[in-house]
DNA sequence: CAGAATCCCGCACGATACTG
DNA sequence: CAGTATCGTGCGGGATTCTG
């Protein structure tokens, strides 16, 4: 997140999540954590080592997620959600839901990933709306 | 919103509510239907006219506010939610929450607006959560 | 495996001025 | 009152190459 002045708290947010990967990042570490950069670079074909790595740093800055580096060779990095990053979640839920209805309404073509169903009822978060 | 391809819906979500000014808009013609331009111009002193009708356009475009112009000198117009207008609100609502929660907590300092709290109990939109 | 280092670019956003 | 019209620019994002 870059900084600036902000209107509210609204734009607080969306400066938190609004980069071009975090929203997929955010929901690929909630469905399955912790999650490993190797993963997410398989999972997220598209973005380019430098984005991601980039995201990810931002969104740890940011207190959103957590980095655990493992001091071993070959390295390791795991990344899970921080308690902010859970609270993230129904939003982006709720984000997914609206996108969902609007683009049936609206005839627009997703290349879809997982579903928020996907998320085993385990997982620490408030997911109920 | 300028569409591209979409890897879910979120990122659709956020293509239509992200632009710079689009949450505020929106909010403040959920706290006051109908707006005037006017009136978002001067609740919106940082915004150039430039600026807020393009955003409102692409609102518009997107099916999320409607546009009513009166045919009179001097004119006169007038913005509404659509119904997927009134369906993102809660999202703004999650939003502003989530925004207001993490400030206190990182304690970022923030030029408020309205609270929802604003909202009139006679609104036309589920503001419950 | 998980990145860092460079170079580069479009366009979202802004400043300023004018108008039916 | 409710906009247009022009001109500029920062920086978020991308392509490519290299490394402990």
């Amino acid at each position: 997140m870059k900084t600036y002045e902000f209107n509210c708290e609204k734009e607080l947010t969306l400066a938190v999540i609004g980069g071009k990967w975090k929203m997929l990042i955010l929901w690929y570490i909630a469905l399955d954590s912790p999650q490993r950069f190797g993963k997410l670079r398989r999972l997220l074909p598209k973005v380019t080592p430098k984005m991601l790595t980039a995201q990810l740093r931002e969104l740890e800055q940011d207190g959103i997620i957590q980095r655990k580096v493992y001091k071993q060779v070959p390295p390791k990095v795991e990344y899970t959600l921080t308690e902010y990053g859970e609270k993230l979640i129904p939003i982006l839920k709720l984000m997914y839901e609206w996108g969902m209805d609007y683009a049936k309404h609206m005839n627009i073509s997703i290349g879809n990933t997982d579903s928020i169903s996907d998320l085993p009822p385990s997982a620490n978060m408030q997911r109920e709306i």
